[in-house]
DNA sequence: TAAAATTTTTAGATTTACCTAAAAAATTAA
DNA sequence: TTAATTTTTTAGGTAAATCTAAAAATTTTA
């Protein structure tokens, strides 16, 4: 069994080997908001735990039993976000503080019959999935917003982005997931992006175009 | 903000205080399962922070901030637990452990909104009453079926033993909250008691009649 | 490839919540 | 009302998770 704070770190290090294979100590210490030194202590308690694989000054990454862990957080994490959302009524921008917290309630029967009171949901309100009780789910391929051409088409499937500003931002223009846009234009001048939805137009910027996950439908 | 620790003792004090006015330090080390002399230094430490009163060697009690404090926090477990019983079909012995944990979750909002959820309950799954969001609620007037006379008649409308052995004990009898009770007859012998209870007779020790709350309807 | 910059680690402290052992105070019994 | 017992506190220490400052390794730049 792990620590609050151990799970924090196995959970940081999943997400940003993501994006690179071996993890940086300076990564983790910027997502845990923690200093370098106190990174190095822990990742070698992880390592003597079998939980990551580290060699000095050449970064960590996760073993099978680490990854299997860390995996196991996201979905508490995400099935309590669906709960705020489904059943207590709050917004996309203001459940992940408290799933922060809720991830971390030790009970293997709590997470399997709030599953199952969810209706094993396959993905939470920003569109991330879900992973089932042994670790599996089905890797998304979603493209950015950004990347689409002027007169391709798709669903807003998810968001690369959780900050409480830029999902009220969404919100508000009224880019929310199941959406379908329509890429009218890009603009020459700084980038942004000319889309059509719900019959209306509306530009959003490069920056949070880079944001908006499509699952494309292709040309129209 | 109290820590996760703090808060344990606060809850624990507030308990105890139902009993003795002013709360011994080996009763707090017992139930929070740890050394007198820890609860020595946690209890200087509540005392600088205003939560108790507190004179060496005479016990301590709480103050109303924390009182209020802990009643927040009994609200909390009360809540969750009835939320894993109406909502995720826990049995009422199962329940205080999972309780134990998510009673710590910081963020009024969510406890709000989950009342709300619930339809602002009045009692726990143990009939403990539920103090609103202003820590108010009704002291409770329960008569141990022990005290009962043979004639008289009730519902049992609580426990004062939450052990999980207990609650499965009285679930097998069939004595769960809001069953009609009537006294047959109390054995001379063991002074066990003689009840009806749904049309049969149940014959119950005097340790079990001892943690039985009823809500007496007086003689039939 | 040597110097500069960056990243990472070590060394040594701090804080929180514990502990054991021993001293002190309060309570109970003789 | 002493003596014995129990309760509580103090003193001194430990483990987990932090920190700062400085040293070491790696990477980048010139
Ligand atoms: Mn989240
Ligand atoms: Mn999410
Ligand atoms: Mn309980
Ligand atoms: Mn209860």
């Amino acid at each position: 069994m792990q620590s609050f704070t151990e799970e924090n770190y196995l959970k940081v290090i999943y997400h940003l080997a993501e994006k690179t294979e071996t993890v940086q100590t300076n990564a983790i210490a910027e997502q845990i908001q923690t200093k370098p030194a106190s990174v190095t202590d822990m990742i070698k308690k992880l390592a003597d735990k079998g939980l990551v694989d580290y060699v000095k000054y050449q970064g960590v990454s996760l073993t099978e039993k680490g990854k299997s862990a860390a995996i196991d957080i996201v979905r508490k994490h995400r099935l309590w976000e669906v709960f705020l959302v489904d059943k207590l009524n709050f917004k996309w921008d203001e459940v992940h503080d408290v799933a922060e917290e809720l991830e971390h309630i030790k009970s293997i029967d709590l997470i399997e019959r709030l599953d199952e009171f969810l209706g094993f949901p396959k993905a939470d309100p920003h569109g991330d999935p879900i992973p089932d009780k042994h670790g599996r789910f089905a890797k998304t391929q979603f493209i950015k917003l950004i990347d689409l051409k002027v007169g391709d088409s798709g669903t807003i499937t998810g968001v690369s982005q959780h900050s409480s500003a830029f999902l009220k931002h969404l919100e508000k223009l009224g880019l929310t997931l199941g959406k379908q846009i329509h890429i009218n234009d890009v603009t020459d001048f700084d980038g942004s992006v000319e889309i059509l939805s719900s019959e209306k137009q509306i530009n959003i910027s490069r920056e949070v175009a880079k944001h908006i996950l499509i699952s494309s439908n292709g040309k129209i």
